[in-house]
RNA sequence: GCGCCCGUAGCUCAACGGAUAGAGCAUCUGAUUACGGAUCAGAAGGUUAGGGGUUCGAAUCCCUUCGGGCGCGCCA
């Protein structure tokens, strides 16, 4: 059991014999460490309930407690604090249960199958740098997910059902019309696709401008949308062609950031399923016609603004992304069994998300799951305006991750990674490129604006993540040394000195935070604790001397305290999507 | 027009209704035969946009003014 979840049971305990939830005892690190280890606040919180003086409450509980003999300093402060303090003894208890948890003090949560939905990629479209968010952030929350034990299902859910598919299939019809797939009599398709991802990212802005332009030209758009969906074959199978080119180049740059999917779903995996829905729900009533489309109104009394309906189909007759929304749901439910599903989608699409939420438990496809949309900022240049080229354009995310890569590549070159064969020494580049890149976005509230700044991610100094690689490559390098001359990392005795002390509590906030960060869907309290614990490591690593030590006995504890704590910071880093090098 | 989000140190950002609002960068002052100085210690820097209210207690909740961003049925 973790120091905290002891402290709280012991105070739990207290509340509870004088007739107080259990919960008020909840323990947290103090955030005034002059006064204590430990807080609890739970006498305040019991006070305005109970209606008495939280001060009498407090003392109440400090009388119940105060007996125990792991506190060396129990006070009672301001209106009802009350301040802990534990004895050297059982701090050190408790860091030598942490050293043989791979959990870190975490108990694992009851897992519930979490569904993460990236709200991924369109087709014809290579990513760029407006798609980082959604990957660095939802990434980080499948990987804290798993850690404290939910079975998470994590779909990139790809955006490849829409009208836009029709304005590409028109479009290829103008270039060339001599292709099989228009013809409908036609019966067999060429297997090479012809087009490449380059080629549908001139396509598409051309048959954008064109169906603004010319009416004529968007109900061809929305006709071939509908053919399309409909199962016209030729359509099939260039849309097919799309996707696939599309996926392709998509893939790599997940790769390449080091981002997996358990699904590769799209809009189209339910294609079947919307009809049935359609039906089942015009017959039901809760779909109705409204200006010609089929719409699920989902407007509620206590609304201070009207919200729109949902449309679940045009007026001629196509599914928008709404509908696959609806019909995705069903699925996740149905088929993959999803308790709680998390939409990790820039949050200028709450109010979309309003509306499926609502259409879809009006329409009885979700009951008690917890549905939320993870919404978040905005990644923008120095002014303030989202990030663009110098040209103005939209910059590419593998051109991002490129540009991340040759700047640490120049920085690798002037460290002790410059020893390392070209091919190593590259690696730990991208590590870096990565890590400065991924700890500059998540350090960030996720809801927040946020400005990129290469040189500020890309220091080694501050609250970068190549400040964290470092810390944990120094780590790996004294034990290193240490093995060398023979030293290895032993049985851990209580802490003496204040650095000491202070490391071994941070370690053991760990599971408030993890936790935490789960249910707030926050990693930026995961990468400001990592921070945290790469500085409180530095702060003992310069006040004990290890190598140097004449006590083995001293020295070999200091040699596991660093060992827990590199792999501590190692899994951290790594609930960020963050790799450490093993030198940098 | 209506709705949502935001406004915190010079800059970039944190902060669970709790104690004296914290970090990093930049600035200034120190430490160092040492384990990777890419470090550590310290100083300075704030009327949390303004004004009301609720509360024992408000950056946080409510109202209001100002400023910024975003969204608002047949795109995604």
């Amino acid at each position: 059991m973790s120091v905290l979840s002891h402290l709280a049971s012991i105070f739990g305990a207290a509340f509870a014999s004088v007739d107080l939830d259990a919960a008020l005892g909840k323990v947290t690190i103090s955030n005034r460490p002059e006064l204590g280890q430990f807080q609890c606040n739970g006498a305040l919180a019991a006070a305005k309930a109970a209606g008495r003086n939280p001060r009498e409450i407090a003392q109440e509980i400090v009388a119940c407690v105060e007996d125990n003999p792991i506190f060396s300093k129990l006070e009672l402060a301001g209106p009802g604090f009350i301040n802990i303090t534990l004895t050297d003894s059982f701090l050190g208890e408790s860091i030598r249960e942490l050293s043989a948890d791979s959990h870190h003090g975490l108990t694992p949560v009851l897992p519930k199958r979490v569904l993460v939905d990236f709200g991924g990629p369109n087709v014809a479209k290579a990513m760029h740098a407006g798609h980082l968010r959604s990957t660095v952030i939802g990434d980080s929350l499948q990987r804290i997910g798993r850690f404290i034990g939910h079975d998470i299902v994590s779909d990139i859910h790809f955006g490849d059902w829409g009208t836009q598919m029709g304005m590409l299939i028109m479009e290829m019809e103008r270039l060339q019309p001599e292709l099989p797939y228009f013809d409908e009599t036609a019966t067999t398709w060429p297997s090479a696709p012809p087009a490449t991802l380059d080629d549908l990212q001139r396509m598409y802005p051309e048959a954008a401008q064109r169906t603004r332009k010319d009416p004529a030209a968007l109900t061809a758009a929305q006709q071939a949308t509908k053919a399309l969906q409909d199962g016209r074959p030729g359509y099939r199978a260039l849309w097919n062609h799309f996707a696939t080119v599309s996926q392709e180049s998509q893939k790599q740059d997940f790769d390449d950031l080091g981002v997996t999917f358990d699904l590769w779903h799209g809009e189209s995996t339910v294609a079947d399923r919307v009809q049935p829905i359609v039906d089942r729900l015009t017959a039901s009533g809760v779909a109705v016609r409204d200006q010609g489309a089929l719409v699920i109104h989902v407007a509620e009394d206590a609304d201070k603004a009207e919200i729109p309906p949902l449309l679940l189909e045009k007026s001629d007759g196509a599914a928008m992304y709404g509908t696959t929304d609806i019909a995705t749901l069903e699925e996740r439910v149905d088929e993959i069994g999803a308790e709680e599903m998390l939409y990790v989608v820039d949050a200028r699409q709450a109010l979309h998300f309003v509306q499926v939420f609502r259409a879809a438990a009006l329409a009885g496809i979700t009951s008690d799951e917890t549905i939320e949309h993870i919404g978040f900022g905005t990644m923008n240049s120095p002014d303030g305006t989202p990030f663009k080229t110098r040209e103005g354009g939209v910059l590419r995310l593998r051109d991002l991750i490129e540009m991340m890569t040759e700047a640490a590549a120049k920085r690798v070159e002037t460290t002790q990674a410059a020893d390392l064969p070209d091919e190593r020494q590259a690696a730990v580049a991208r590590q870096v490129g990565l890590a400065a890149l991924k700890f500059g976005d998540l350090i960030n509230h996720r809801t927040s604006n946020y400005i990129f700044d290469l040189d500020r991610f890309m220091a080694f100094e501050g609250k970068t993540g190549p400040y964290l690689q470092y810390s944990a490559v120094r780590m790996s390098s004294v034990l290193r040394k240490a093995a060398g001359q023979g030293l290895t990392p032993g049985g851990l005795i209580d802490p003496s000195i204040d650095q000491e002390r202070a490391l071994i509590l941070k370690l053991a906030s760990l599971p408030e935070v993890v936790q935490r960060a789960w249910d707030l869907r926050a990693p930026n309290s995961v990468a400001e604790f990592a921070f945290e614990l790469a500085q409180s490591f530095n702060r003992f690593f310069e006040a004990c001397h290890i190598l140097s030590e004449e006590d083995p006995t001293r020295q070999a504890s200091w040699l596991q305290l660093v060992d827990v704590t590199r792999s501590t910071l190692t899994t951290m880093i790594g609930l960020l999507g963050i790799e450490v090098p093993e030198r940098m």
